[in-house]
DNA sequence: GCCAGATTAAATGTCAGACATTAAAATGCC
DNA sequence: GGCATTTTAATGTCTGACATTTAATCTGGC
């Protein structure tokens, strides 16, 4: 393991960097245990809590998991889809709250991305998968749902698409697609849309999913995408006519 | 913002997620200035460092920064899209490399991402894209390129591929189909496979760009993914036929 | 000889206090 | 008023200690 010169770096971020560079690379393998803490700290000339502050940072990143006790210590991670479906569902929502991206932007990229499970899943989704579509348009249609009951419902929709591509590769790399620009969509738009046509749109799609017939999916999904640009325009044209009328009323 | 109870996670780990919870709920708004160290251990009731092993694991999530000096302490950092970029790429390589995701798979999934950016592409890709693909395309082609310049090429080429589809948030999630798994196949397939063919290939698709004819966009892309998997497949039966071959002959 | 319980050892988790370093703000001089 | 100096408040780092956890080892009794 390489040395750290004296850069303007933190000393912790500079040895998590090391460290990171040997798991990235292969020298340390899933499972390997790394040198304790004292040792690491031997090794790099520094102090325990300054290796702590690195190891924390490799934990965060699930890189490392840490056991205590006679035979602990801290070992390579195996990442899991589920922890990194995590990450990429958090980071693709801060992303998108922070940076102030376009609705037009968000969504062309949300179906662009859920069109391209389409094909796939229209030949491969299993009846398990159908059954969650159908019975989330079930629990879409009943009144007394509240609006964020009918978000959740709305991505656990998608997802059961995406999945029944079957393809655990695109399912990870569609998490920050359908489960962060989803509940964003959700919220501009809950104002204007109606949950009827929404409804029918996503009978649309399972019933072209059930038929497996891929060209009826993506033009179904095309439609959805249309349905919730427009709302997403009528909801912006709306406030920017209720704040002329305020400036006006005020003037 | 809210205590620990005794659980049996560590207290900064609590911690890290406290702070993390006000960050993506919004009560910690962008560049809002945290309280400093000694504030917060206070106010959890634990020591500095605790606190400071917490913090540094926000900071490998790049969801905080810190400064040093009179007016310096911990700031909410706003996640750019080259910070969300990188992760994805790590992340993805890491999830490719440690999960025994067979080729097919993570061939499938990278194309069907690459052909959702390809109509996009086809319409708003600028001068300057097809600059880069034809450029790529060129060093491709000469003779004394090593393998690793050729996948780096290759990499360059699918990117501007992908941006120019001319969408921030697609090209983000397309970070991690390109870039790592574009490598991994290379790895597998360059002893098998035709520069030659690769590059005809690859004229094919900045033909089609360059002519905005997305059907013939996506038709080039489905040749090269079929002939990467058919590549594929003669490494894995020659490989086959090598370790029978070996069987026969100790036996 | 073997098993249960007690002991030991090695590691991480946590704490307290100190000093070093940095960078902005306050101060003082001209 | 402008520039150099001092102050100050924060992070960065170190030392050393103690607490806690866990597995391995030792010990005693049957």
């Amino acid at each position: 393991m390489k040395i750290d010169p004296d850069s303007t770096k933190d000393l912790s971020a500079q040895i998590a960097e090391a460290i990171r560079a040997e798991i990235v690379g292969g020298q340390l393998i899933v499972d390997q245990r790394l040198p304790s803490e004292a040792e690491l700290a031997d090794h790099f000339e520094v102090s325990r809590p300054t290796v702590r502050e690195a190891l924390k940072r490799l934990a965060a990143q699930s890189l490392i998991r840490t056991q205590r006790g006679a035979t602990g210590g801290a070992f390579v991670n195996r990442l899991r889809f589920e922890d990194a479906y995590d990450q990429q569902v958090t980071t693709a929502s801060l992303l998108l709250s922070m940076n102030a991206v376009s609705f037009d932007v968000a969504c062309e990229a949300r179906y662009a991305l859920e069109r391209a499970c389409a094909p796939l899943s229209a030949i491969r989704r299993t009846p398990d998968h159908l059954a969650t579509m159908r019975a989330e348009i079930h629990r879409q249609g009943q009144p007394g749902l509240t609006d964020e009951a009918f978000c959740a419902s709305d991505v656990t929709f998608h997802r059961a698409l995406v999945d029944g591509a079957g393809n655990k590769v695109l399912s990870y790399q569609l998490a920050g697609a359908v489960e962060a620009m989803q509940p964003l969509m959700n919220m501009i738009t809950f104002t204007a849309r109606s949950r009827e046509a929404i409804v029918a749109l996503h009978t649309d799609i399972a019933d072209a999913l059930e038929a497996q017939d891929a060209p009826k999916t993506d033009a179904s999904l095309t439609k959805l995408e249309a349905y919730t640009r427009e709302l997403a325009h009528c909801v912006v044209t709306a406030r920017a006519a209720a704040a002329k009328a305020k400036e006006h009323k005020t003037a």
